[in-house]
DNA sequence: AGATTGTTATTGATGCATCAACAAAAAATT
DNA sequence: AATTTTTTGTTGATGCATCAATAACAATCT
């Protein structure tokens, strides 16, 4: 192990040097790391401060929880979805979906449905007019609230950090399957 | 902001380029994005995976909740904190940091007490001999995991996604005070 | 001192993320 | 067709993240 425990930080004394980053230099045990520096601790924390500063303002502005608003989201775009396909595309458990829609459908917004015929079985959940006209006002805000934090790094920043989350994502759906191991 | 708009795009047509990062070029009203494409969602969906592929396994090991976890670790770390500044340290709620103490007071592993005479009001947690035992078991356990995650980056990678989160948190907090405005 | 104001920690309540247990309905087997 | 197996959606339960309300205690002011 050699640049384990790099004292090289602070180089010359007075004003102590800006915080180098605790990720830069990391040998296979993580030595450095520190719970507050854990990947984990950062992505909850700043996802968490995300949620609260960007969606969950104009979520409760339309009356919506989050979890109700990515569903109906879902279902406007695609007006007609089976609600196997809905877990699926939304990557979220299906009893918050079964939940979620149900509140949706007691508003009026979406409608579900069995398949009665040949074709499947399941349910199929249909966007309503309300629910649409929703999604439709609403959308063109979340957009912008989006845009407008993305707009906070630079456009490497953005390119690199979306590769960044699809890359970890991909690890932990391997780890899932038992390969990630020590 | 000169390039904004950038529509460069898939120059040549015919078969679809690679799906190209919906963050690269963004426009003020964030055209292209979808839910999904969301950092909110997105980081999230990240956030909630690495969470169950790291943390909860060893934390499951241990009979910790990783609430209890955290707040085991900081106090291991000071030998003995303010409640006050373990929830400021932490980044974390009073109510969770409460409760979570009080769990792992019940188990033996910290001790609250009250600030008795002139210093100050408040609680104050010490470590007990078995809790920093089990933080020293744990520690290593979970630094070499996170190292293990953080290392399917490359070195930049890692330096850059450390900056951006930096970044998004920071501007997340300014937003909170109303300075993030349209 | 006695009353008012402020701080601290606890408790309660809501929503999200998960897992586990079920019931109902569809396939697939025999 | 009758039984077994699988799929599908619901319901229940636990833990994390928050906010709101409160109780206990400290500090301050008359």
């Amino acid at each position: 192990m050699p640049s384990t425990k790099t004292p090289a930080r602070r180089a010359h004394a007075g004003k102590a040097v800006a915080p180098t980053c605790p990720w830069t230099d990391l040998d296979e045990a993580g030595t450095g790391l520190s719970v507050d520096s854990f990947i984990t601790t950062q992505m909850s924390r700043v996802g968490n401060a995300l949620r609260r500063t960007i969606t969950l303002p104009y979520a409760e502005t339309f009356g919506l929880t989050i979890a109700e608003w990515r569903m109906l989201s879902v279902v406007a775009e695609a007006g007609r979805l089976p609600f196997a396909a809905l877990v699926a595309q939304s990557a979220t458990d299906k009893s918050l979906v079964s939940r979620a829609l149900r509140r949706l459908e007691s508003r009026g917004l979406v409608q579900l449905e069995a398949q009665p015929g040949a074709p499947r079985k399941g349910l199929v959940c249909h966007i309503m007019p309300d629910g649409l006209a929703l999604y439709e006002q609403a959308m063109p805000i979340a957009r912008q609230r989006q845009a407008a934090m993305l707009h906070v790094l630079t456009r490497e920043e953005r390119q690199l950090m979306y590769r960044v989350l699809k890359k970890l994502h991909r690890q932990c759906l391997q780890g899932d399957d038992g390969t990630l191991e020590s």
